[in-house]
DNA sequence: GCCAAGCGTTTCGCAGACAGGAACCGGCCA
DNA sequence: TGGCCGGTTCCTGTCTGCGAAACGCTTGGC
């Protein structure tokens, strides 16, 4: 069932449902798990906009069942570890990361690099794992970061293995930021370079997110040819480096048709199977 | 409201208030979190004992945030990438487990084994970090899953150090489930097995937890002298495994010391700066 | 040692949001 | 083709959840 075209006015009108208190809910966890450190009732209400005694309601929902902890000491409010471990009910349901942990974890051995896995969330991409190198510096980013799909060695894998129409939406959704110089901000030049991405099987992202930082993505493939996540590596440009390019793309590469080959990829796309 | 404080009632005029469908939602997310596959709004319904319609209604507003994905191909509904990203908003602020992390690569490299990073959660652990070893087989446990503490390594590790009252509460809280016939199922038991595991500073687990499998675990403590988490190595009992236990125990043991080094901690415990 | 300010918690009456049965729609299978 | 299953929408009476205000408690300034 493709009806991608008059979806948006099919689903317009539609009646949006929803349960408000809910939503603000949901509001407070995602504040939550955006704070390091413990926030108190009226804060927290001044921060999203609710009333005290609403907020504190719903921290005592939350509290009973474990997404919230309380501090006895202080009585203010962080996330509990039960929000952790749903969040990672979705590991588990996510063939790509069990079948691609082992191979990260040796790919990071034999080229002592940090690498990543990600996928992609709507318009942006999400890191999902992480598998440290050598170096001793290494907060490039973290598990359950966002970042946008245009600047990162993954995000720009994914990317372009994307349909047509996908490229179009994600593009239209906001203005590609800059974050340093070598940025690619603008859509032709963003178009032309997932084009050069999509034929080569790899992306570099050469100090596009980071001064000071190069990486290498490479899709995952499931079964039916679809970009599932992608892996990175990333090299810093600091120091006596001696990684040559060639020897990282292509320990990239072999990692990402390992772990697709294992998903059961065959080397057809998703558009020549419907085709 | 009607007036409920003339008898029974008085003994809970501690306000029990909650919001109901915020309750609801998180019963949702939490089923969500433990099936591996997509299910439909009915299944859901019937699972939690909800009606279809509110079901709904909770999902469209689970939906707009995102904690919950749809899929258009089958209409059914798993969670979203939102739920793990919030999740993961837990550890970047707990100090341990970015400070560990390193240290726990180090330690999987130097033993070959896989090695672990648990918090208590009430009356329970949960892992919240995982280093594979080089074995291939290596599918003990995830990072989010929840164990009982009298049978891990972590969990010993743990419990040892709590509080005399922490500790009886655990014992209380339910009894203790027997796994493998080298469980410490009995109260007695457990309590002289912690007060041993406290004086020499680290627990095994041999076999109680699953046949095959050995543990050894570690406390760690921060600055206060509180114990924050634990470290364990599980090393399969099968093949000829020749790592001997003392080169494991020290190795662990030296690991957790140096953690708890970076984390502030002077070798006082709690109980004795409070005394 | 006092008072004031700030905090989290609790109360309470009313507005209106929510629950859930039932109808509707669309796809799948026999 | 007809029955079934599941998702979505509608509608109404009920009871839930909202938030201003009151309540204790702790803190810190004078």
């Amino acid at each position: 069932m493709v009806i991608s075209s008059g979806e948006a006015a099919a689903t317009k009108p539609r009646g949006e449902s929803k349960v408000n208190s809910v939503d603000r809910a949901l509001v407070i966890l995602e504040y939550l798990g955006t704070q390091t450190k413990e926030v108190g009732v009226r804060e927290l209400g001044q921060a999203i906009g609710l009333s005290k005694s609403s907020v504190h309601r719903i921290l005592q929902t939350l509290r009973a069942r474990g997404f919230v902890k309380w501090n006895p000491d202080n009585a203010r409010y962080s996330l509990g570890i039960k929000a952790f471990e749903v969040g990672c009910g979705i590991l588990r349901s996510m063939e790509a990361h069990t079948v691609a942990k082992p191979v990260l974890e040796q790919l990071a051995v034999a080229l002592g690099e940090t690498v990543f896995l990600g996928v992609q969330d709507d318009t942006e991409l999400v890191y999902i794992e992480k598998v440290d190198g050598r170096r001793p510096v290494k907060m490039y980013a973290d598990i359950g970061t966002r970042r946008p799909m245009h600047s990162t060695g993954i995000g720009k894998a994914l990317f372009a293995h994307l349909d047509r129409a996908e490229i179009d939406r994600i593009i239209a959704s906001k203005p590609l930021a800059r974050y340093t110089k070598n940025t690619i901000a603008d859509p032709e030049a963003l178009r032309q370079e997932l084009e050069k991405v999509r034929r080569q099987g790899y992306a570099e992202d050469n100090e596009e997110t980071e001064e000071g930082l190069y990486c290498v993505g490479a899709p995952l493939f499931n079964y039916s040819g679809r970009p599932v996540a992608a892996i990175s590596v990333a090299v810093p440009k600091f120091g006596q480096q001696q990684l040559p390019r060639d020897r990282v793309i292509k320990h990239v590469v072999a990692a990402a048709q390992e772990i697709s080959a294992k998903l059961g990829y065959s080397g057809r796309s998703k558009n020549a199977a419907l085709a």
